[in-house]
DNA sequence: GACGATGTTCTAGTTGACTAATACATTGAT
DNA sequence: ATCAATGTATTAGTCAACTAGAACATCGTC
């Protein structure tokens, strides 16, 4: 008989967004292991269940599945099935850099828009930090 | 006779940085204003000029002039050429530097509200600067 | 008006990211 | 050995971003 895993967590796409579905996937399990709705050892759904369940084709769950074993917060078994990995002891972690990469990301982003180079954004960070180094 | 604008500036491309020539050519024509190589009715080189000069498809010069000229950098005159706008008679470096402060200050704020040290932001935001100049 | 220089437009080719369709390989239970 | 359930691999289709080729439209000058 099936297991039911996740009974406790269910996937929500959102096909208009623009955001690739894998990447949603992505997001979703992240945030179901932070927010302790998944933890070391359990299973998730199996590559099969969860497209048919979001109506997406399996490579696209193959496709979050190996970046988030790449990422060393998956382990698959061929043949078994998915898992949390044991070693996931900091999952926020890479979440955390993921958003910090965004955030970044976007500054570098509006400033080139505003016509600056990268040097300025460089140099004009660099003095706020020495200035915040003063404060404290 | 050809009046040979741009004597003192010349492009530079980087066919391997994985950026878009469009996008390099803004940031250079972006750069120059900046640094006062062109001032409020300079004319650029013509787009078969540039597009010469790069070994470039005209299109791609006019992709990048066509988007500086949308954010108010460059007015165009078909049969005549392409110049710097008067209406970029670049806002004083004191003005530009405090925009760019604001910016910086507006990711320090975000990133410090997420939670995230400064020493942090600093790392990923070097990160980012070295990817962007990879060069091979 | 004719001409050359300029910007403009239309169409198409190339590439990479993303997703899909299908067949293959491995595991564990019977 | 067989079978069902699972992950894996190969191939291809779709789409947007980017670039290119070629023909068109406008300006100034003669």
């Amino acid at each position: 008989m099936s297991p039911a895993p996740f009974n406790s967590f269910s996937f929500r796409l959102d096909m208009q967004s623009g955001v690739p579905v894998y990447r949603q996937i992505m997001d979703q399990i992240h945030g179901a292991i932070a927010a302790s709705a998944l933890r070391a050892g359990d299973q998730l759904p199996t590559v099969r269940q969860l497209a048919v369940d979001l109506s997406v084709n399996p490579n696209t769950v193959v496709r979050a599945y190996r970046e988030l074993e790449i990422r060393g917060v998956l382990t698959t078994q061929q043949g078994i099935g998915t898992f949390i990995s044991s070693k996931t002891v900091a999952p926020d972690e890479a979440e955390r850099q993921r958003k910090l990469t965004q955030l970044v990301g976007e500054l570098m982003a509006k400033a080139g828009a505003a016509g600056y180079t990268a040097e300025e954004v460089a140099t004009r960070f660099l003095e706020f930090m020495s200035e915040q180094r003063r404060k404290p």
